[in-house]
RNA sequence: UCCUCGAUAGCUCAAUGGCAGAGCAUCCGGCUGUUAACCGGAGGGUUGCAGGUUCGAGUCCUGCUCGAGGAGCCA
């Protein structure tokens, strides 16, 4: 292939099915090594990252300067010879015969390929998101969005989705963000349960996928004001059966992950080999049983007690799979919890913690049916009982046993990713003390 | 809201109460196979803010601001 022909126009994830071909390729400057007559330009186009060699005697005095000025994170257009080469990362590299400089940056790039805290990088998220650490981890989460999405479909799930602005508490319990609604005070959703569980009446199985919101100071790698939380609803659906769809639903994301971007993971230094034990059955603790194990270890909790993080950090610590925690005690759960017919002291729902001390991940049950006993609940959970009608015409007109969960997506993708917090598992974190950029 | 820790160059950090420094980044120069390239040079500081102790404070004390980790709350 002679250096006149007219190039392909590729990307780098495609560059290998070129080889000694002529190609361009478009994308930025992620860094440059140069020497007298002998230039490296480290390009970065979103599919991948590839070397391009510019020598001097090839391209010219002219070109040759120009690229050597230029600085970290312009924009170019890159032709040249794809070739096969071991000293190169990733196995092939562009001998460049012309370049076109599409926006050169200026030269006070603020993320250098050094390290950088936390603070700084945050304040500069928008930039940080160019590294191919945290590209790798939102493509990553990406691909479980879609596993989410898939599976549910496959299981035919029904995709309604519930609204952000509401004009109450869901469960009464967490702090809300207000806001002004035509002079009304109404609240950012921190959960779509309640609508989702109108929509199962229509639709039988129903998930909704969105932004949820809560005002809790919270200041730990756990927490986000806004996240992203799916919830899987569905008429019908006993207990035991909710347990066996969120168990198929994690590892059903967890093999499509590893199918797909486990060379993703390995670049961000995740060990797969604690993925691929992610089979089904999970194990499943009582809430009682889970106090006795506590207690065995010789923590201070009573039966009664709800759980903090050090619990469930020592109860996950016992299992290599994510572990169901069911049978809380009543007063301890929200007001809608159905309770266990076995022991109505304990409701039907479940906890699922992640393995290597992620925590919660999903929290799940089925919920009261029966009018009667709702009616009770709300009342003595003292909510307002104007917000709740609409609520109790869903037991007033052929209810039905139902149950539904809901699944932390950043808890998720830092379980999956193994990242130390949840605030590079989305685009731009919103925390208590971050709203910018 | 509480507990613990921290704040020094653009970034990451060092400096026994005694001259405010290094690496990276930037700018200038050198180098034909670099791998977070390397080598030489230059510029770059209200040591978070306000007080106090001291002959002398980046360093010790008080208050404040901002941040980090954790708790509570939760997914």
């Amino acid at each position: 292939m002679d250096a006149h022909a007219t190039p392909y126009e590729t990307t780098v994830r495609d560059i290998g099915t070129y080889e000694d071909k002529m190609v361009t390729l478009k994308g930025w400057l992620y860094n440059k090594r140069s020497s007298g007559k002998i230039m490296f330009l480290i390009l970065r186009d979103g599919t991948g990252i590839v070397q391009c060699v510019v020598s001097k005697g090839e391209v010219g005095e002219g070109l040759f300067s120009r690229l050597d000025k230029l600085s970290q994170e312009s924009s170019l257009i890159v032709q040249g010879l794809v070739r096969k080469d071991p000293r190169a990362p990733g196995g092939y590299e562009l001998a460049v015969t012309e370049c076109e400089i599409v926006s050169e940056a200026f030269d006070d790039y603020p993320i250098s390929l050094k390290e950088h805290g936390a603070e700084f990088l945050l304040d500069h998220r928008h930039l940080w998101i160019r590294t191919p650490r945290q590209r790798n981890v939102l493509l990553i989460r990406s691909e479980i969005i879609k596993a989410c999405r898939d599976f549910l479909h496959n299981e035919g799930f029904v995709n309604v989705d519930a609204p952000i602005m509401t004009p109450a508490a869901c469960e009464g319990t967490t702090t809300l963000f207000p806001v002004e609604y035509f002079g009304e005070q109404a609240y950012l959703s921190q959960s779509g349960q309640l609508y989702n569980e109108a929509a199962i009446m229509s639709l039988g199985k129903v998930y909704c996928f969105g932004p949820t919101f809560r005002a809790e100071k919270s200041k730990t790698r756990r927490h986000l004001t806004e996240f992203w939380m799916v919830e899987p609803e569905a008429a019908f659906m006993g207990f035991e059966e909710m347990l066996r769809l969120e168990e198929r639903m994690v590892c059903y994301i967890v093999e499509h992950i590893l199918n797909n971007c486990e060379h993703l993971l390995r670049e961000i230094g995740r060990d797969v080999e604690r993925l691929k034990e992610i089979t089904p059955p999970f194990p499943r603790l009582t809430y009682t049983e889970a106090v006795d194990l506590l207690r065995r270890k010789g923590m201070d909790i009573s039966w009664g007690d709800d759980f903090g993080a050090p619990h469930e950090a020592a109860i996950a610590s016992e299992y290599t799979k994510p572990v169901f925690v069911a049978h809380f005690p009543t007063q301890i759960k929200a007001f809608y919890m159905q309770p266990d017919p076995d022991n109505p002291d304990t409701v039907l729902g479940a906890d699922l913690l992640a393995p290597e001390g992620y925590g919660e991940i999903i929290g799940g049950g089925e919920r009261i049916h029966d009018y009667t006993l709702l009616l009770e609940r709300i009342k003595q959970h003292n909510l307002p009982m104007e917000d709740y009608e609409w609520y109790l015409d869903l037991r007033r007109y052929g209810s039905v046993p139902h149950s539904g969960f809901g699944m932390g997506i950043e808890r998720v993708v830092a379980w999956i990713c193994g990242l130390e917090h949840v605030r590079e598992t989305i685009p731009f974190p919103r925390m208590i003390n971050r709203l910018r950029p």
